[in-house]
DNA sequence: GTCCCTGCAAACGTTTTGCAGCAGT
DNA sequence: ACTGCTGCAAAACGTTTGCAGGGAC
């Protein structure tokens, strides 16, 4: 499917920032990427696009599910590209000092924070988890 | 255990501030509070602290292992007391509407999140686990 | 008395917004 | 042509920092 058919299913003019933005994200090989990431790799790539217009596209795009924004690091966020498409669910574990991002899927553990969720009368319609941890390349750091 | 020797416990002078923060995270019922929280709701109760004062305490506080630093939305960070205390170990899961936060304890989530954080090689020493679903609150409103 | 702490205000980095001009349909 | 989008610059937000005065030991 064409970035222009997509943005139009999403209900989104197909604009030349959206379409480079989406072609940006479906190409590059990290899946994890604050806006300032993009905007900075877009321009490496002579596509120019300004900053707050990344910011307001990638918020259309997560309103459009064509894009997950997480809160990983309290101080910015990270988009990954089409992680509501059921069949790739999947989760993440991060490393807290280095703030590597290493997904996963666990059938026990997807089954089980359902039923802890239900327990707390959470339905979960969209549901996401993450693990803190410290990564093995920072374990061996003496500190 | 009195504010002063906890303090001191952790290598920190009692001055009247820190003892101020300490009780005040002691007393209230809500057990997840941003630095602003802490800060309106101390001025409500006349205890005038500086929020820049606010933040560098609970900063060491952290360091000191006596709260806890969450980043569950994006925009603030939320401070738990005392959550390292192996005995009351918990789990979270947020609303990601109203960002309502309840806290659980599940053997089998414990269980297998150390399992996936070591298939991927992060040994864990310190972790937290949170999932982010939508309440029974936020459900029922028509939207 | 020494050193660390505090309060204030200014700086910071990320994200949002107002507005005038421009592009998509 | 009409509408909604973009870019810029400025504002907003939570958080951190420099500095001068004050408090704990």
């Amino acid at each position: 499917m064409s970035s222009t058919t997509a943005l139009r299913k999403a209900g989104l003019k197909a604009t030349l920032p959206r379409i480079k933005i989406l072609e940006f994200l479906e190409k590059t090989e990290e899946r994890h990427l604050s806006a300032e990431d993009i905007y900075k790799a877009m321009l490496a790539e002579n596509e120019e696009v300004g900053l707050a217009t990344i910011y307001r596209v990638l918020t259309q795009f997560e309103a459009a599910g064509m894009v997950v924004r997480h809160h990983f690091e309290g101080d910015r966020s990270l988009f990954e590209l089409g992680a509501n498409n059921g069949a790739n669910h999947h989760d993440h574990l991060v490393c807290e000092r280095c703030g590597r991002i290493q997904e996963f899927f666990d059938e026990v553990i997807e089954n089980t924070q359902i039923k802890v969720a239900e327990r707390f009368g959470f339905k979960i319609v969209d549901h996401s988890l993450h693990i803190q941890g410290i990564c093995a390349d920072c374990q061996q750091e003496t500190d």
